[in-house]
DNA sequence: AGACACCTACTGCAATGTCAATAAGTGTCA
DNA sequence: TGACACTTATTGACATTGCAGTAGGTGTCT
């Protein structure tokens, strides 16, 4: 099949990298999300929230900042945040100075659950994702994408 | 903040590559979802439709066949493509040997608004991920993630 | 032929996500 | 102080997705 002069199908190096970074992530979340369902009874978008807010000051961040830092559901976090609440794992507070925010906190229960969840989570992350690359794949891809993450998010942490 | 000794944020080469690939295909993909909605109408399930027929042989393929290649979506996909034919973007037909079957085709409509759209949707891929990397690292990185989609699917084709 | 297990696609219903209002709160500026 | 623009989070209406169940079709085995 004519692949090289098709317009719209590029055989270019980045088309490449980009349809590995696409099936990558597709397919490996595609398999944390049904082991996580399983195992713990609840979707990585409850994962994503819970962990925002383990890595937050206090445990505890407001609506927008959530909503910011979230990689899943930019939208419909009032209601995501509605059932995680509902579940016991975060509670809702008023916030000191500004009686129009709200803010959402880890309670001891979610803490747990993030706990467990996460250190099981990130086992499948590494048999399905890190346990496929040499070394030295890994560290290339961790340098060629640090800047996804680096990029406009807070706290470059000390992770290297 | 004590990163690495905390059991849930191991600091480990395969992680940092594992956030690159997450956050790298989360941001780009919610610019090209907003892109493509906004210059074309439709979402990019609709584009990943039309774009696994457009490569089938015949601009055609059985749902099953379809369901097992779309990378988002594995489910609701009947009524995907009721609405995708809906617009007039594709069409089904009976499989001649199997009446159980359907088989979806492309219309010349459909394969229009591919073309454009896909062209489109690649420019918008190459500012916001092949941009970002050097042509070395998108070289390293698709070394290393190829065998995410070279793995289990067929036809290994001429990309490079 | 008839019973059977399996396959294919679709449907109902509930869960979830999206988008445009809406309500309540804040800060500014005359 | 009171009007005004802006911010924050929620709600309602609607679209989409996920899951279990269903109907029809196929092939096999006796």
């Amino acid at each position: 099949m004519e692949r090289d002069t098709d317009p719209t199908r590029p055989a270019t190096t980045w088309n490449d990298a980009w349809r590995g970074v696409l099936f990558a992530s597709a397919k490996v979340l595609r398999i944390a999300e049904r082991d996580l369902v399983e195992r713990e009874g609840f979707p990585m978008a409850w994962l994503d929230v819970l962990a925002q807010l383990y890595d937050a000051p206090g445990n505890g961040l407001r609506m927008q900042e959530l909503e910011e830092r979230s990689l899943f559901t930019r939208s419909g976090l009032t209601r995501l945040v509605d059932r995680i609440e509902a579940a016991g794992l975060v509670h809702r507070e008023p916030v000191p100075g500004d009686r129009r925010g709200v803010r959402v906190v880890l309670t001891p229960e979610g803490r747990r659950r993030h706990d467990r969840a996460f250190v099981e989570h990130m086992r499948v992350i590494e048999r399905e994702f890190g346990g496929r690359l040499t070394p030295e794949e890994q560290q290339a891809v961790a340098d060629a994408l640090a800047g996804f993450w680096h990029g406009d998010q807070e706290s470059p942490a000390a992770t290297g």
